[in-house]
DNA sequence: ATTGAAATAT
DNA sequence: TATATTTCAA
């Protein structure tokens, strides 16, 4: 009953803490403290009964070990309990029954081993409630009352003083800065205030993650974000507690993805080599629960999510990343050096990885650039969907046209979201020859997979979105073009398409679909930082095949066919399809 | 002193 | 249940 509850637990009571040896002393007045007591420390027996004498009635409750040198435990317990009559709570080392029989026969009401655990601590209180319990009961013979409004009334007869002074579960940081005048209701008579819960807030997420991005996700400590952070009151434990929480979710993202990643690769390509695989899987990120529920349906704002791939199916013959462009020569990424920004900049802060170790933290920074999609608070929830729940099983090809996204649906915007529509840039004609000279592995896939769509690869659109943000800056794009072989090769137009050609790093190629392809041949790339890129959204290829005759289809690859079906718009546009 | 993990609390 | 706090051991 009230006993155990916390919302009797009295706050404030004076403890008188006697042992010899310093350590445990300050221990004890730690934990004590944190247990909301109000503490007194003393290192010898006779010190301690001098103190109680002198200051009878000041103290509540006594804590003494049972071995002291200049006096047996055993008598210090007798003698305050001759004297006033406190509650004693002896300790040791040691747990000897003998010795905890000795000081609970002289009045001991409580015996604890070292070391002491915070919950005893925090129980001893009841001591003191049980002995006012019975003063209450032997002079009133009152027992109608329930016993924990007794127990309040009892013990604030002890003393004028509240000593259930608990803080308002609201404002204890706010009080921090604002209550100067009359901040002595309850901080002046020193009592421990409960702190308050701390909302993470979209805002103080950003701040949080911006925090996280400019530290690096490889040396993020809570201690570094709380400075970079420098919300006032917000305390290391806070900060550590939500980056468990934020790291518990990135794992958790990663997870889905690598089963997503692993199941594609078993339908996909069960009849071929591992080699086979393109590593340019994509899939729709699980939602990350509350925050799109009561989304899906929005349907036009709906952004496919980012699928991280899978570096164990990772082939890097099969996929040519972009040169890796030099940290030290002019790639756009030197434009925003992660090392200047500075909180004032909160898009710029946003990726930098910099110093990441390249190959054993990709997924974290990959899961990173995830995290910024769907967890950030900056993020509109509606451009991320539900994973459907139909069946994942490959559709044919042909039968899905169908219900493709018609090309204004290619980039579906929403007001204030995050991405704005892309300008295409349409490639130069007739590189069917040098898509295939490009990537063959893909033309050969692509054609196993589908005869028909070979070469359909209309558009791709490299985007990589950003996490902080925030809807005034909604046309920030990371762009780049990865996962493809080098972009001269493909006799690309580089003038043309020079704002979107980025030697970047941690991009990301989005299909039609608003797919994003995280690619692990970007290793070595860290440090994200192109900002301010108009576009965001490359036309590669224009391989005319089937185009002329599948107008609807758009930049659906062989790995999209799972999202392409799954896509909201599609269920628009076929509303009978995944019923 | 810090930290991550786990236990707790709300 | 999810999320925040507290404890605890490394």
């Amino acid at each position: 009953m009230a006993l155990t509850d916390a919302t009797a637990f009295p706050y404030g009571l004076r403890v008188l803490v006697v042992d010899d040896d310093p350590t445990w002393l300050k221990i004890l007045e730690k934990m004590l403290r944190k247990c909301s007591y109000e503490v007194t420390t003393c290192g010898l027996a006779s010190v301690a009964l001098q103190i109680l004498r002198e200051r009878r009635n000041k103290f509540d409750i006594v804590i003494s070990d049972v071995n002291m040198p200049d006096m047996d435990g055993f008598k210090l317990l007798e003698l305050i309990g001759l004297e006033m009559d406190l509650p004693v709570i002896m300790m040791s080392i040691d747990g000897e029954t003998s010795r905890v029989m000795k000081g609970v026969q002289h009045g001991a009401c409580d015996y604890l081993l070292k070391p002491v655990r915070m919950k005893e601590l925090r129980n001893i209180w009841q001591h003191v409630y049980r002995k006012k319990m019975h003063e209450v009961k032997e002079i009133e013979g009152n027992d109608s009352c329930d016993d924990l409004q007794i127990f309040r009334n009892g013990v604030e007869g002890f003393d004028e003083r509240g000593l259930f002074m608990r803080a308002d579960s609201d404002t204890m940081r706010k009080r921090k800065d604002m209550d100067k005048d009359h901040a002595d209701q309850d901080s002046s008579d020193g009592a421990t205030v409960k702190k308050a819960r701390v909302v993470w807030s979209v805002d103080l997420h950003q701040k949080f993650v911006n925090a996280v991005n400019q530290i690096g996700f490889d040396k993020v400590g809570p201690k570094k974000i709380l400075d970079l952070m420098s919300v006032p009151g917000l305390t290391r434990e806070n900060v550590a507690s939500h980056l468990q929480k934020y790291r518990l979710y990135l794992s958790r993202l990663q997870k889905q993805n690598e089963e997503r990643i692993m199941g594609a690769a078993r339908q996909d390509f069960s009849h071929k080599g591992p080699s086979d695989n393109l590593n340019l899987r994509s899939s729709f990120e699980e939602q990350p629960g509350n925050l799109s529920n009561g989304f899906q349906h929005s349907s036009q704002k709906i952004q496919a999510q980012t699928n991280i791939p899978d570096p164990h199916l990772d082939d890097t013959k099969t996929s040519v990343p972009l040169k890796v462009p030099d940290k030290n020569g002019t790639s756009v990424s030197d434009a925003v050096d992660p090392q200047n920004i500075t909180s004032a900049s909160p898009l710029s802060g946003v990726f930098s990885f910099e110093r990441m170790p390249v190959n054993q933290d990709r997924k974290l920074s990959e899961t990173m650039i995830l995290e910024c999609q769907s967890w950030s608070g900056s993020v509109p929830p509606k451009q991320f969907m539900q994973y459907p729940k139909h069946n994942h099983e490959r559709c044919d090809l042909l039968g899905d046209y169908s219900c493709l996204p018609k090309p204004d649906l290619e980039h579906p915007i929403a007001p204030g979201h995050l991405y704005a529509p892309a300008p295409v840039i349409s490639m130069v004609e007739g590189d069917a020859r040098n898509f295939s000279d490009v990537k063959p592995d893909l033309i050969a896939c692509m054609k196993s997979l589908s005869p028909a769509l070979t070469c359909t690869v209309e558009s791709v659109s490299a985007q990589l979105s950003d996490s902080a943000v925030t809807s005034t800056n909604s046309d920030q794009k990371f762009s780049s073009v990865e996962g493809l072989s080098s972009i001269k090769d493909c006799d690309f137009d580089q003038e043309r398409n020079q704002a979107t050609l980025l030697t970047s790093e941690e991009a990301s190629i989005i299909c039609g679909t608003d797919l994003t392809w995280l690619h692990d041949d970007l290793s070595g790339y860290q440090g994200v930082s192109f900002s301010n890129i108009g576009l965001n959204s490359i036309d590669l290829f224009q391989c005319n095949d089937t185009m002329g005759a599948l107008p609807g289809l758009q930049n659906n690859w062989y790995d999209d066919i799972e999202l392409s079906s799954e896509t909201m718009e599609i269920q628009l546009l076929d509303g009978g399809l995944f019923a």
